[in-house]
DNA sequence: TCCAAATGTCTATTAATCTAGACAACCGAA
DNA sequence: TTCGGTTGTCTAGATTAATAGACATTTGGA
């Protein structure tokens, strides 16, 4: 259950048991407690779950089902159809913490690894770099309430930027890291995204199923005198996450 | 009729026409709607307005009668008892007793438990640790001139932290705890805020109606190193308080 | 093929919510 | 004192929400 235990559900607060009952399984689904099934439990177990009668978990089911939420099949179960996605806004001070902000409670960044090296021609030219520069390589997942949300690849110029994977191993953050770096803010230039059909590792660190859609964003942020300081290229699990951009002046 | 407009009660929502027209009112009064006569309209005005029986409306007002928050006399018309709002800052540097600061006279904290467990897993996740690991539960009620405010179920490590429960006893301060315990300064690393309806002992310890709306604000915090120190879930009520996020670099 | 498990549908009953109307009780002012 | 306006109380009925039980239907697997 939750952090404070079994919740019972309020009888005459003038608030339905069904409805009661309806938003805390959207919330748990959105928490993604289904996950391992993707069905809902039996309509028995709930209403035993809840204390209420099985016709009265129908109706809270019935309630999702019209939302688009759940489907249910007889003879089966009741199917988990859609999760909300997260949204994740794409803007000019685009930071992935803030982004998510309070879309979950537990967002974290975790580093799978670091490297110097060549940069690539793709990444050499976005940052403004001579071919056969080195750079640091970085690879993390992000996840959000314990679910994997992205894997990104961030290129940084090796020059300027030799130890932030240390950096961000301990902070946890691109931001913080910059900001170590004596870079105090930056802002992104431009973001690109497409989509493909999820492949190679980004199946396993995100938890997809073999074909599942990911949404790419390849992104080049620069510091505030307009110098190239990084090239990203993150992979959002696409039934999790919708980017909204976000434009200004 | 408020800043937003002429909206009707819905029908067959799962919340009560009463609940949804008690809501409403507290809203407009907090607003200060009525601040000119310091009365509500009479019964049979507002049912006209939300278009629906006198009784209707009667239960609504009753409702809020049983908040204190009006008082109806027979011959007169019904007063308005009470209207505050206190606003509640959500910024980087979130501390209780500082943000709400000259608002009130008697800002009190009252620890009603503190106990050392196993972390759930959201919180083993949002302060880092592994699961499994021990932590201290510390539940709490703040009061500001002697109304209850919020209610909140902090996590901190045990390792660091296995004696803040009985400090905060006697400081009946986290800040204060924290600089005790080597924590000279922190800060809030996220917050996510929902609305739910209050449920369970938030009722009793908030003094609340069945179904009355509280404020959720779950967060964590970090020392100066980045480290989770706390992980939170701030109950307020609704009608009392309003949060304000402040955005920060 | 048969069974267990799940959803779908139906009837019946009780409780809560909302509407409707009438009238009593109370207060302030004309 | 009378009267208009307000809240308080009562009865009655309609609608919605919830409980209870029975049985049909569908599916997947033994």
């Amino acid at each position: 259950m939750g952090i404070s235990g079994a919740k019972m559900v309020e009888r005459q607060s003038g608030v339905a048991l069904w409805r009661q009952i309806a938003d805390r399984m959207r919330l748990a689904i959105n928490n993604g407690d289904y996950d391992e099934t993707g069905m809902m439990p039996p309509e028995t177990v709930l209403a035993a779950r809840f204390g209420v009668n099985r016709h009265t978990v129908r109706s809270a089911m019935a309630a999702l089902a019209e939302e688009g939420i759940v489907r249910p099949i007889q003879g089966i179960g009741t199917r988990i159809e859609r999760r909300d996605r997260l949204r994740f806004p794409i803007s000019r001070r685009t930071r992935f913490a803030q982004g998510l902000g309070n879309q979950a409670r537990d967002i974290e960044g975790r580093m799978l690894e670091a490297a110097t090296e060549v940069a690539p021609g793709i990444v050499a030219e976005a940052l403004g770099m001579p071919t056969g520069t080195l750079c640091v390589r970085m690879e993390t997942v992000n996840s959000a309430d314990k679910r994997p949300i992205s894997r990104a690849t961030h290129y940084f110029p090796a020059e300027r930027f030799a130890e932030i994977g240390a950096i961000f191993e301990r902070t946890r953050s691109v931001t913080a890291a910059f900001r170590e770096l004596g870079v105090p803010d930056y802002v992104r230039r431009s973001t690109e995204i497409s989509a493909i059909h999820a492949e190679g590792d980004d199946i396993r660190h995100l938890k997809l199923s073999p074909g599942a859609i990911i949404l790419v964003a390849t992104a080049i942020n620069t510091d505030l005198e307009g110098r190239p300081i990084q090239f990203s290229r993150t992979r959002f699990a696409a039934d999790r996450v919708k980017l909204t951009v976000e434009m200004d002046a």
